[in-house]
RNA sequence: GGCCCGUUGGUCAAGCGGCUAAGACACCGCCCUUUCACGGCGGAGACAUGAGUUCGAUUCUCGUACGGGUCACCA
């Protein structure tokens, strides 16, 4: 029984996608479920686009979601090297192997005459495709060109008739006429192998069995089978999964922003939130559940689970997951993430930064939205007096003056400034006066935060300000309500 | 345009010939509650369309519409 062995062939680009990082999870699944091997390829043989630097965001990003390769350019393996360039001159070798055989070609056309052709084709309306100028040349008319030095590239034979059928896992059977395939270019003027050339070279000579990739490759699959076919090797079993959309009609583009693994983290989303909502992109759990850590992934994974349209990504649900995965964190993680937001506007010393924490935690979907919640604890911001009227709480201006004057002389004289000290003291005041408990706490609330919402009630808000500034809040709030 | 693929509520999706067509997010209502959240309960909302096959089609076949992919010396 062979070894399951899969691999994540990025190029690098400079970011890895949020649809290349999902394809590299499911990827990583299907070794790990059957543990297997898990393979990392950079495919860089695009000298123009070629970023500096790009390597590193892939292995950092990688690795960050835990998607640990188990042989790859800086770990390596015993099938290396696993960066494109590295390999050139195996490209060429097979490339003038499948000559041999009979798949392919040398093609001596320049640019400018195959740029022509194609301005003739589209002009009367055909499909443009290599006229196929070089495919008969004689060995001695290639012999002699190859010794002048003559720019070539190397072209794929493809059957002038017949169908080739290839087989996906989610499509089943596809089956083309061979005569809409293209010859299209193995290898390179410059020597280095074109994608549809390495990737079959790469994923049989590294012992690859099974790809999964974006299904912008299905078109050419069939080109791929011929090669194998051509060199007799055994193909992999295919997996084509579909894009991930913006909208109905866009894909999620690097333009949209927020395209990137590291923009979210930017935007304050938790690494496993953000694999956890991917996996669900595309892919469907047998039960209900929808939380899965990432080892619980790998055992639950299932290809059959793949869907075959395309999913959009939907902001809400990520954040939705996000909040999940926040409120699950112990405490001291949540703080740990906290604090840094938390920073942005509370500058005080004074503060109790995990009671804040504790409060935030269950109100925070993702942690950009912290410093928002929380401006009002360095210094309490000018406010509308008409947030004292709450028809719940049948609180207004009057009723808010009333109970602050019989508040301040209660709160001032309370020497346990915990929240269970202020809650005696205030619930007395609420006895005492015979009213609902909102009617009391509203008021106060608003009058030591002068927001609508905050994190935690009067209680807690009080006892993380502290006494002095609560009271000397206060006394602000009497003065304004009764100017 | 040629070729390939897809189409279940607003979104992600379960479903694989017979179901009152799951569930999640979002939305609405109620409960809990000192606000907002959290939590709990409930509600509204879908098989693109036309033929066929079948006793019976969301499910199988074909057409149509709509959407996507691909047609590079990019991957």
């Amino acid at each position: 029984m062979n070894e399951v062995r899969t691999r994540f062939a990025p190029s690098p680009t400079g970011y890895l996608h949020i649809g290349g990082l999902r394809t590299a999870l499911f990827t990583y699944c299907i070794a790990k479920k059957a543990g297997g091997k898990f393979i990392l390829r950079i495919e860089d043989t695009d000298q123009e686009r070629y970023v500096e630097g790009a390597n590193e965001v892939i292995y950092r990003t990688l690795r960050a979601v835990g998607l640990n390769w188990d042989e790859g350019p800086d770990v390596g393996g015993d099938y290396g090297p696993y960066i494109q360039t590295e390999r050139r001159g195996l490209y060429k070798e097979y490339a003038e192997k499948l000559v041999e055989l009979g798949g392919a070609y040398y093609c001596f056309c320049d640019k400018e005459r195959l740029a022509e052709l194609k301005a003739v084709q589209e002009a009367s309306g055909v499909n443009p495709m290599y006229d196929r100028h070089c495919r008969d040349l004689s060995p001695e008319e290639v012999k002699a060109k190859l010794e002048a030095g003559v720019p070539y590239v190397i072209r794929q034979k493809v059957p002038l008739e017949g169908t080739t059928t290839f087989h996906d896992v989610l499509y089943g059977d596809i089956t083309v006429e061979n005569s809409t395939l293209d010859d299209q270019v193995l290898l390179k003027t410059d020597g280095l192998p074109t994608y549809n050339f390495a990737n079959v070279i790469d994923d049989h000579t590294m012992g690859i069995t099974h790809v999964v990739r974006g299904n912008e490759y299905l078109a050419s699959a069939p080109k791929y089978t011929l090669l194998y076919k051509a060199f007799g090797w055994e193909e992999p079993v295919y997996i084509h999964v579909e894009h991930i959309m913006r909208d109905k009609q866009h894909k999620l583009s690097k333009r949209d922003g927020d395209a990137s693994y590291e923009d979210f983290i930017a935007k304050g989303y938790l690494s496993e939130a953000i694999v956890n909502y991917i996996a669900l992109l595309g892919w469907s759990p047998k039960g209900e559940r929808e939380i899965f850590s990432l080892p619980e992934l790998v055992e639950e994974f299932d290809i059959a689970g793949l869907s075959k349209s395309p999913a959009i990504f939907d902001p809400l649900k990520l954040r939705a997951i996000n909040g999940e995965y926040i409120r699950a964190l112990t405490p001291e993680k949540f703080t740990e993430y906290a604090e840094p937001y938390i920073r942005e506007k509370v500058k005080r010393e004074d503060i109790d930064i995990s009671k804040m924490a504790a409060l935030l935690q269950p109100r925070t979907e993702v942690l950009s939205e912290i410093p928002d919640q929380v401006d009002f604890f360095d210094e309490m911001p000018d406010y509308d007096l008409s947030l004292y009227e709450n028809k719940k709480m049948k609180t207004n201006r009057d009723t808010a003056l009333e109970v602050l004057e019989k508040a301040l002389p209660v709160l001032e004289a309370l020497d346990d400034w915990t929240v269970k000290g202020l809650h005696s003291a205030l619930f007395g005041l609420i006895e005492q006066m015979g009213v609902k408990n909102g009617y009391v706490l509203w008021s106060v609330r608003v009058a030591i935060s002068g927001k609508q919402f905050t994190p935690g009630g009067a209680l807690e808000v009080a006892d993380i300000i502290g006494k002095a500034d609560t009271l000397s809040r206060m006394k602000r709030s009497i003065e304004m309500l009764k100017a």
